[in-house]
This record gives C-alpha cells, sequence and structure tokens, in this order.
DNA sequence: ACGTAAGCAGAAGTTAACGTAAACTAGATA
DNA sequence: TATCTAGTTTACGTTAACTTCTGCTTACGT
C-alpha cells in the first residue's frame, strides 16, 4: 500500500473520435487514467462494483461505472474494504424504499460517517505529530549547517 | 476492516496492586484495552513494532510500547501498512544523526506528510457525500411520515 | 504436590486484493 | 487471407495481516 497513484487524469472529455460510443470508455482507457491494471478492473466487476455493458465482446464502461472506479480508489487510500465501498454503493443505488428500509440505510450511512469522522481525528494527530517532528528535524539541520 | 474498536480505556493508573512493575503491563492488559488479541500483541512483535522487556519468561510492556500500539491502530485505521507504521518509528527513534541522514529523514516525512493531506481530502469528500446521501434520506423519512 | 489458568513458540490455515500465465477471439490492417 | 493487437476467460500464485491449532512451560491457589 505504497500508493502514490492518480497519475494522468487523462483528458478523453468525450471519447468519440474513436470507435466507442458517447459517454462511454474501454477497460484500457480507464486503467491508464487511474493508473491501475485491466485485470483489476475485471476483478472489481466480478465483485459486483462495476457493471460494464457487456453487450458486445468488449465491455464498454458508463460514466457511473468511471465515478464508481474512482470513489473505489479513494476509499481504498482511507483504508476502506472493497466491500465496504460496494455496501456504499448498494445503499445510494436503493434508491427510495419502504420506510423500514430508508431508516436500515439512514443507519448504515450513520456508521458509515461515524467512522470517517473518527479515521479524520487519527488523520489529523497523526499529521501534527509528523509537522512537529519535521520542524525539529529542520532546526537540527540548520544547527549542522553552522559549521 | 469493519473495525469499530476502542471499548475500554482501561484505568491501570499505576498497576503496582498486582505482581507487575510500575508503569509497565502485562500482555493481556493490552488485549482487553485495545480489543485485540494477545497473539496479534506477538506478532507485532515479531514484525518489530514493539519491543517489551523479556528479561523474565513473560513479557512486560512499557508506556513506550503502550503509545507504539496505539499508533498502530491509529495507522491502521487510516490504511497504513504494519511495515509503514514502522518506518514512521524508525524516522523517529533515529533521534539525531548525521546531516545526509537528517535530510534523509526529512524527505520521508515529507512523503507521509503528503499521503496524509491527501487522506484528509479524500475523507473530507467522502463525508460530504455521505452527509448530504443522510440529509436526502431523512426527507424520504419524513415524507413517508405523512399517512 | 496437584490441577489449572495464563503465557509461550511454531506452523498451518484464512481472507482480501490482486498478479501472472496460458490459451482463445474479434476486429482492424497489410 | 494472414497476422497483429487489444481484449477475453480460467486457473493458479502471492502478499499482508492475522487466526487457529498444537503442544509445551510457568506461576498460583489449595
Amino acid at each position: 500500500m505504497t500508493d502514490t497513484r492518480q497519475k494522468n487524469v487523462a483528458t478523453s472529455h468525450d471519447g468519440s473520435s474513436d470507435g466507442t460510443a458517447a459517454g462511454s470508455y474501454s477497460i484500457t482507457q480507464l486503467s491508464q487514467e487511474f493508473d491501475i491494471s485491466p485485470r483489476t478492473i475485471r476483478f472489481y466487476e466480478d465483485k459486483g462494483l462495476l457493471n460494464p455493458d457487456r453487450s458486445k465482446y468488449r465491455r464498454a464502461y458508463s460514466k457511473r461505472d468511471r465515478v464508481r472506479l474512482m470513489l473505489i480508489l479513494r476509499g481504498k487510500r482511507i483504508g476502506f474494504t472493497l466491500d465496504e465501498s460496494l455496501e456504499l454503493f448498494d445503499i445510494y443505488d436503493s434508491g427510495t424504499g419502504e420506510e423500514t428500509q430508508l431508516r436500515h440505510w439512514y443507519s448504515l450511512l450513520n456508521k458509515h460517517e461515524i467512522r470517517l469522522e473518527q479515521n479524520k481525528k487519527d488523520i489529523e494527530e497523526l499529521l501534527a505529530e509528523v509537522k512537529s517532528t519535521k520542524s525539529h528535524c529542520q532546526q537540527l539541520i540548520a544547527k549542522k549547517a553552522d559549521d
């Protein structure tokens, strides 16, 4: 997990200069944009995280798939498992249902919110420590420079 | 990784009522305080993350070990690997050295800082989404209540 | 002295999240 | 028509971070 991903935020604005339908992406387009392997993208599909159009031989990914991929990777960076991302997607998708279900989704959202707030606190504390250590380190370097 | 840990923030203030030396903890004390198994704590030791006193048969953990354990778990929650936590510990421990080394540590600290800032951004974006979905969900529930 | 609970080490098993290899295919190009 | 390229499936391999199991040792209460 020594990431540092997200290289080229590809400018495939429309992508209708090639054979792909408007607003859809090929597997390599996505893999290049997000710097992950095609295998990984197919793996996410197996897990139910992505649902590209499979009417033709080659998979065609919608904008929705692209957004999901972004969310998956964002979630991963902060320690979400794929299953947890899937859980969140299911909540978003489920849209409108019965009241009991709505309450269920609401409590799940709450659970995630609480966790995210905890994560935020954790990060802020760690950042504070790292920053103070950095400045301490800088002072030492400055002193060494007095030679 | 569906955590929600940190149950009892144990009040072992001194712990000299039992056989343990002042300011030291047993493996079960720590495992209960942080809700992890003793085996896991030994596992962290194998990885070089903890260094309890092993002069006697039973391990004795210092305050330093306890703090480290907290940091390991905090790191885990935000997606750090054990190796990365170890790397951070090594930086802290290394103390004062030669200028070239100091510069090296500084760059490592910088690397972690950048990553943490990215994580923070990720979390804030996710939090915003979750919150808006929550309020949307709430509105739907309110409407359903009109019966 | 004895039973038993707590601690120990070693090894094998488990889960998540992919990577790698082999063998196949559809569509474009020469 | 041949071949080349990007894409496909299937299956096994790998790494991290543990858990579970086995079999042993030490300390404690009676």
